[in-house]
DNA sequence: CTGCGGCAAACTGTTGACAGCCTGCACTTG
DNA sequence: CAAGTGCAGGCTGTCAACAGTTTGCCGCAG
């Protein structure tokens, strides 16, 4: 055996990755941290055997990791044209809010009635992490633990819900690298979270549900305060795929 | 030139959508078709190039269109092992009843407010003819007005929360072929429809999202009464990808 | 100077082929 | 007779090459 079979290897940190993940996922998930880092910008096209030689993968794992993006919303492809990250319009910016919005009150309500004490201590060290972000100003620390609240919160609604909201916060950073958390909506948000935990350990499924809506709801609408109803933001994002344009190497 | 490109040929069928489809795009659309026929049952394994072979392509566009579905979540794939039709359990069939009542909710108490006088009567032509279905008997017309009756409204709520939607249709379709209308079950949820299509005219859009949502929770509460709670159902859905069964050719 | 037509380069779409892995059967051995 | 082992077959993962299309540039005519 070149392996042992007996002592669990915790950290999968070895070539057996390579033994259970293809080369197609693994490009996948590459790319789609591109795209999300910013790396690839929206608007930008995917030069296949490009991305083939920097990754040093060939044109086929590149094919099949662009085709997958393309179902899950990141990337648009045109026949003999190529596939361009997408654009994300303000208006479809918005309806993700909504469609966010729904999906977290959904799960808020579930989990006011089967959080468990442990899930609901993860929620509350989750809401002063941030307080505790905010009085420092640290805003990347906030962002970082306002992003594990909302998954820990999305968790307990279910694992299809969940993914789907990962999904639809994807798409929102295709408009917006990051939201802006200025310390007053640091503020504001952090004080809804503490809402929302106070409604799930109530158990009270209809309060949690609101409160989950008006948190996203209050996302948006701050939102929509600093960026979206900017025109320039919006002409900018709302770019098609454009015709391609030659690079000079 | 073979084709006259002044006059507008209204009907695609021409052998143009080779110029602008893909093949992997057609390969994707027919497995799909496929799979939500039952052609390809749920737990099914995929053989690449049998079906490239059945399909008249090489193994490249299928395996894209592969890519493309595990995303989209009809299919699951294992490296070295082959792909399969995904099997969704009863608790995940239910979660999705849970997430398409939240969208549709979302959706009527959008269209509430935005509803136009033509929208509002092909909503009401559509409840028109499912009664008319009922009072014939005709589960297969009452089927096909139900479908276009929940695109319209979604339709009505944005285009993300409708492809989202139908993906989730889809999903639940992999559990059970189609929802048993029995003439009870379609009386019972045509009322809801009525009642939703009501709200929506009335500009109330709180009570067409609880009417919304009440209809979904009503089609989960018949779909577990008729069949996910029976046990058999249950074991013979959440079957895993099973080991690879050598086909006799 | 401007508009048009042809040409060449580059890129995508598709195919065929090769290597590695897993599976299942048959044989051997205790 | 049961359990382990070697072997052949098939299938997936990956790559390299070919054909078709689009694109951008250059030259030419008006």
């Amino acid at each position: 055996m070149e392996e042992d079979p007996i002592q669990p290897e915790s950290p999968p940190t070895a070539l057996d990755i390579v033994r259970t993940r293809s080369l197609a996922s693994l490009v996948s998930q590459e790319l789609e941290a591109m795209i999300l880092s910013g790396a690839l910008p929206a608007g930008e096209r995917l030069n296949e055997q490009q991305l083939a030689l920097r990754l040093g993968v060939s044109r086929g794992p590149v094919r099949e990791a662009v085709r997958g993006l393309e179902r899950s919303g990141l990337v648009v492809s045109v026949r003999n044209q190529g596939s361009y990250v997408r654009s994300v319009s303000a208006t479809e910016a918005l309806e993700i809010y909504d469609l966010r919005a729904a999906l977290t009150g959904l799960a808020c309500a579930r989990l006011a009635g089967t959080a468990t004490p442990a899930q609901l201590a993860e929620l509350g060290a989750l809401v002063q992490r941030m307080e505790a972000a905010w009085a420092a100003d640290a805003a990347t620390e906030y962002y970082a633990a306002n992003l594990d609240f909302h998954a820990a919160l999305l968790q307990g609604g279910g694992p299809r819900g969940q993914r789907l909201y990962e999904d639809l916060g994807n798409e929102l950073h295709l408009f917006r690298r990051r939201a802006l958390v200025e310390p007053q909506n640091m503020r504001e948000s952090n004080a809804e979270h503490a809402a929302i935990l106070a409604a799930i350990a109530a158990g009270d499924a209809l309060a949690a549900r609101a409160a989950g809506e008006a948190h996203i709801a209050g996302g948006k609408r701050r939102f929509q305060s600093t960026d979206a109803s900017r025109p320039a933001a919006l002409a900018q994002n709302a770019a098609s795929p454009r015709r391609r344009t030659r690079r000079s190497a």
